[in-house]
DNA sequence: GGCGTACTATGACATTTGTCAGCTTCTTGG
DNA sequence: CCAAGAAGCTGACAAATGTCATAGTACGCC
């Protein structure tokens, strides 16, 4: 693959490996490997040990965790610019969570020891790891008050909105990133029923549309006010 | 106060300041201030730009965030040894939560440049925290699931144990940790009445007893098979 | 082009949880 | 020691959400 050198990869400025030295992205771009995964397949799975971190090129990644009572959700969704896999990779544990690709995905996949030999001795990017760590704690919590304290109903309208700023619309008006009802479910931590009938009653009130699978967000500032509680 | 230079503090121990080096224990140790909280009185507030961490010497406190409806949802209970608010520090944001003591307590206050300026030089520093980062990532994910998936019911249950394995027992057998109701009720993300209804019927069915505010674990065993969903 | 499977949709109903109202019991300050 | 406010408790009811059943629909595969 061409362009496939870490140091010119464009991915690279959106997440802590920018604050690597250039020998350093040189030996991990010297140990890396590229991956394709289809829509559907998993990157890893929960229990699971891993030998190293995955930085998405392309396509998107859902990171969930089956709970006792069958149903997985879904704690984030990882896309182009993210690593997967650091907190477990760091923590020197198994994973917490499976990540499955909910698009096809284009992916470098990146051995542990490339990353700890650099968390040793390169205190700039052991920081920028932090600070990404600390990103991601914060919107754990946040998403933490939201189940609590949040309707399914906010929840859901949330998650369009969620959707549409971070992966966008189509020409069509259309969220680029199309989710099954039972992802979406899994999202919000509800029943699928539930969440197909939040989907009818938007549209219904003319808050999005949909085509097949394909929902388009047609009144954001409703669907705003709705989340906040009106 | 005696005993009390950092680098003799056993504290230490516990949390990431144990991988500082003993030059940057005492800076640190000549920068920071010693603060006696009052139960139910603040640490800082959500929103509020924090100058420093504090690392908690005795006591517990709350830290919680409201959320529109107006009711709080304490996202985690931090006791001796640990250090709060280090995530605004690193990320330089002010306070996602807010942080308040539900029992008396002492605690050091470190001024954020004394962090500061060792993440920045001491990589086995900063890979700690790191390290605890990624810990209390992981508890969030795991809270995350417990909120969408399981019953108030199953929180409450969990609530109690988690109190009993991290606060421990007083000798008449009952939780260490005594919570309001209210704080139990925000703990778990539910109205205080369906709180005290649920322990109710738990002191009837005899998993637990309870004296005023004070609980005490009973039955163990069949908590824990409530929690996993029998 | 049609068949089968998996996804979407909707109704009916059960269960869980929240809300409001009123009462009781602590706790605290004067 | 008493008064008053806060916290705990309970019942009745409403609202939200889950579950089960069933039917329609899309889509890949042969």
């Amino acid at each position: 693959m061409e362009n496939s050198r870490c140091e010119n990869c464009i991915i690279r400025q959106f997440n802590s490996l920018r604050a690597m030295s250039k020998e350093e992205l040189k030996k991990v771009s010297d140990s890396k490997t590229t991956k394709t995964i289809k829509k559907g397949e998993p990157l890893f799975e929960e229990g699971e040990k891993l030998n190293g971190v995955f930085c998405v090129r392309n396509g998107v990644s859902k990171l969930s965790k089956l709970s006792a009572n069958g149903k997985d959700q879904i704690v984030k969704l990882a896309t182009k610019g993210e690593v997967i896999g650091q907190r477990s990779v760091i923590a020197e544990e198994s994973a917490n969570l499976s990540a499955i690709a909910v698009s096809d995905m284009e992916l470098c996949f990146i051995p542990k020891e490339s990353i700890n030999t650099t968390l040793q001795s390169n205190p700039n990017f052991t920081l920028e790891v932090l600070r990404h760590m600390a990103h991601d704690l914060k919107e754990a919590d946040d998403v933490i008050v939201n189940m609590s304290q949040k309707t399914v109903k906010q929840r859901v309208a949330e998650a369009f909105l969620y959707l549409k700023n971070n992966f966008g619309e189509d020409e069509d008006g259309f969220l680029t990133l199309t989710l099954s009802r039972e992802d979406i479910s899994n999202v919000v931590g509800t029943a699928t029923e539930s969440a197909i009938r939040i989907i009818s009653e938007f549209k219904k009130k003319g808050l999005i549309h949909t085509s097949g699978k394909k929902i388009g967000i047609q009144d954001e500032k409703k669907l705003q006010e709705l989340v906040d509680g009106f």
